[in-house]
This record gives C-alpha cells, sequence and structure tokens, in this order.
DNA sequence: AACCTTTCGCAACCTTTGGTTGCACTGAAC
DNA sequence: GTTCAGTGCAACCAAAGGTTGCGAAAGGTT
C-alpha cells in the first residue's frame, strides 16, 4: 500500500528550515552550525538541533575538522528520501487519475442511458 | 531556487497521520472524522485537528450531511501538491547528479595527472 | 413523544518539538 | 597567555500532536 515508508524519512524532511538546510548544502558544500546559521531565520542553536535530526536518520553526516563540524550530504540517504518522495507522489498521482477516469465512466454512462 | 514552495502544504503532508489519512480518502472515497480514525491509531480528536489542517491548506473539502461530514480529497491541491514533492525531488537529484559529475571530473583530472 | 445511539465540536490538559537565551569549554590566532 | 570564533549543554517558552471528558445535535427505536 506505499505507506510502508520511512516515517523518521519524511518528517525529518518535512520540516522547512531542514529542507533549505539540505539546500544550502547541496549548493555550497559542506557547512558548519554556524555558517548555516548565518544564512537561515533560526539561531545556531536551532540549526545545531536541526543537524542533530538530520544526522541521526543518516541524511547528513559530520566531520570534525579543528573546533569545526563540517556536515555534509550523505548522497546515498539523500537520493533514497528523494525515491521515496517520488514514489508516494506516484502512488497519489495514479489513484487521482484512477479517480477521474471512473468519474468519467460514470459520466459517459450516464448521459448514455438518460439520453440526454 | 525552488525553495519557493508552499511551506504550509509541505508540512501538512508531512505528518506521516495525515499523509496516512490522504491515502485512505483516495483509496476509499470520502470519509468522516470518525471512519477515519477507527482505521487510524489516534482517537477521533486528533483525526479531527488533522481533518482541520488539511481543509485549511485546501487539500480536502468537507461536506456536511445530517449529523456528520463527509470529507474528501480536493484532487486539484493535491496534483499540485505532488508537483512540489517531484519539483523538489527533481532539485536534490539534480544536484547530486551534478555533484558526482564534479567528483568523477576532479578524480579523472587527478589520475591524469599523477599517472596512476 | 421519549429514549437511546452515533457523530460531532469544544475545552482542559499532557508531551514532544522547534526555538530562544545564557553559560562554560575548546581550538586557533595574535 | 589572552582573545576570538565555534561548540555543546541546560533552562526555559511556545506551538503542535495527542488524550480525556463533556455537552449538543441528528437519526433511529419503541
Amino acid at each position: 500500500m506505499s505507506a510502508v515508508v520511512d516515517d523518521e524519512l519524511w518528517s525529518a524532511i518535512g520540516d522547512p528550515i531542514r529542507r533549505t538546510m539540505i539546500d544550502l548544502l547541496l549548493a555550497d558544500g559542506p557547512g558548519t552550525a554556524t555558517s548555516l546559521s548565518r544564512r537561515l531565520p533560526v539561531t545556531r542553536q536551532a540549526v545545531s538541533k536541526h543537524l542533530a535530526v538530520l544526522d541521526r536518520v543518516g541524511l547528513i553526516h559530520a566531520e570534525p575538522a579543528g573546533r569545526e563540524r563540517h556536515y555534509q550530504v550523505d548522497e546515498a540517504q539523500l537520493a533514497r528520501a528523494v525515491a521515496q518522495l517520488s514514489t508516494v507522489g506516484a502512488t497519489w498521482d495514479a489513484r487521482l487519475r484512477r479517480i477521474k477516469r471512473i468519474a468519467e465512466t460514470i459520466e459517459r454512462h450516464r448521459t448514455n442511458t438518460q439520453g440526454g
């Protein structure tokens, strides 16, 4: 039933801040909590918590570098997430099309039997 | 930058319960808070709150029928949501491919100049 | 009509989550 | 060694998801 998707992964990318963070990490390469917070409307600590969430579900991983922690996207995991996005999208899309087809069939049948 | 997506729409479908509710409404047709709650691991009131959220962002709409309220998916809005899903997915996918390509280019260059 | 059942909406309350401020610690630079 | 930038931890707040409890309204029964 397709409902077998990773809920944790979904809720991870469901947050707009976290989605933007992934965007930034993809666009600009690895970054730190501080560097990301400078480009986001929240504090470093908030960013830090989001990074922890993304790290926990495996979408990113940290690499200590001196006093900094460089975070970067785990490409394989993100690819998996993208696949799940499109799976759900495709499922809904298919259902919508099926509903539309049924509705049209009924309509056609109605106009046929009722003659107009 | 694609970040111009409807955050409300995202957070609406970001919740696993709400995603399942949409699934159920698509699969079984219109339903009420009570009927949905019977197929979900939460109480009717929780379902009711979720329905309110989905209604507010326009993904579903209610149709009063006697003492019941029949909710059903707004197909156009859901189609829009699906489009946004695939937009974000495509963006990330493109970035991942770009990164991979660059990495491969660097690698190729390295092995060329270093001779192996 | 009176009664019971079902469905709903509202209010109070609890827990988790996203956000903030404040503080102490550490690596790097001067 | 002092100073500065980046982190982590803790306390505290507000919003969101969830629960229980209750009262109101529509529908079916007798």
